[in-house]
DNA sequence: GCAATAGTGTCTATTAGACAATATGGG
DNA sequence: CCCATATTGTCTAATAGACACTATTGC
């Protein structure tokens, strides 16, 4: 096959990295969707062409996108999938590698859209949206991911502020998984992870027994351990 | 950032699909390596360019790249991970999709080097080269994905022939694994698995009482299942 | 004391690991 | 019979699920 450079476009596949970001919502997961003012229109997840001169890595790439939409550095960014093909997106052959992202519920509100961009976080199991191109495939596979990786214990803790408590930790498992868990046995399990420390002397107060106050253990850098 | 075709070599990063292929050869776990005879020149796993024109995803350049390597068109290809950056091939900036693939040990012989490029099956742990690019990680993480996926009990049916014995599924099991199961606890395992079958008066015949031969269960069509 | 939630204990059913016992063919 | 491997059984320790109990605060 003879190729020029007239031909680039369409032997040079678009680049994404899209990310599936959740967070916790007063008890409920929700996941980041923004509503696209380029073609194609609609609702989406965020996400960005691969800039080679800017990004060392696509993983970059996914940082960089998830920066420009929520002013945090996030912590722990995981490759989920790679969708590629010439129809999924209009604008040409593409590749896309889809991230999971966690966001700590206290840091909910420093998310803000952009003025050509609407946002919305949404429950992840029933968006209210048709997504465009293959996202709604996407946030599927990211959600599945995620529940995956709760029976790991760490995963949560990213969703979490710095200090919280055991039912805290215990709430949030079971809004990813959308399952009451048993008290005791969700202790039980816990009780030998890694990465969990007491906080001495540090106590959530309210109108009954004090709750011990956990953090993540020294060690556990907020990146996903094998 | 201005942007012209005669940047498009810096400006589009080559896009890879590469395969790690495991097979079993003689009760041990062995993977495909390809001697490159184009620059850079040494050992390495196979793998391939992308061809927009041709494939229709990046998972058919994994099929492609991988039948043109083997002349057999393999079941069970997974993606891994992802690599991706402005160093990792000295051609540019890339990315690449490792796939995770496996061939039936009876099909071990159909695989033959072309007549440019030298091939061998080695031990994934001490592969005795140095692979060129990052597949020395690579290969690693494919072998970690590999082990996770044999407790699952569907994965390794892959590795087998149409037609197999409980001791053959546990002996495979353990190569993958590289440790020792108790027969009574893996029988007990596997019993209730939905993709075993039976194959009713067809029995393994040697020195000593026969063994019931088994297969891959209707509905198991040798694609990954979650 | 009472309400409310934290934290622990207990019983039982299920499962995993180790090992033994039995079964069935070929010679 | 004997050998070799297939297949099943058994005992025990560890684990998981359900539920109950105790503990400690604010009011």
């Amino acid at each position: 096959l003879q190729r020029t450079k007239q031909q680039s476009k369409w032997l040079f596949p678009l680049v994404i990295a899209d990310v599936a970001l959740f967070t916790l919502d007063r008890g409920s997961l929700k996941t980041l969707l923004i509503q696209r003012t380029n073609a194609p229109t609609g609702w989406a997840l965020p996400g960005g062409l691969l800039d080679p001169s800017i990004d060392r890595s696509l993983d970059d790439t996914a940082t960089r996108v998830l920066a420009s939409k929520t002013h945090i550095n996030l912590f722990h960014l995981e490759q989920v999938i790679v969708r590629s093909g010439p129809k999924r997106d209009p604008r040409g052959w593409s590749i896309s590698v889809l991230y999971l992202a966690l966001l700590p519920s206290d840091k909910l509100h420093a998310v803000v859209g952009n003025k050509t961009e609407a946002i919305a976080w949404c429950d992840p199991e029933h968006t209210g949206h048709r997504l465009v191109f293959d996202h709604d495939l996407m946030l599927k596979e990211a959600l599945r991911v995620l529940r995956n990786r709760v029976t790991d214990g760490a995963l949560p803790l990213h969703l979490l502020p710095l200090r919280f408590t055991l039912t805290e930790l215990q709430h949030t498992c079971e809004a990813i998984l959308k399952v009451k868990l048993d008290k005791s046995a969700f202790r039980r399990q816990i009780r030998n992870s890694p990465w969990l420390s007491k906080v001495p002397g540090a106590y959530l107060r309210g109108a009954q027994r004090p709750a011990q106050l956990y953090r993540a253990a020294n060690g556990f850098n907020f990146k996903v351990s094998y």
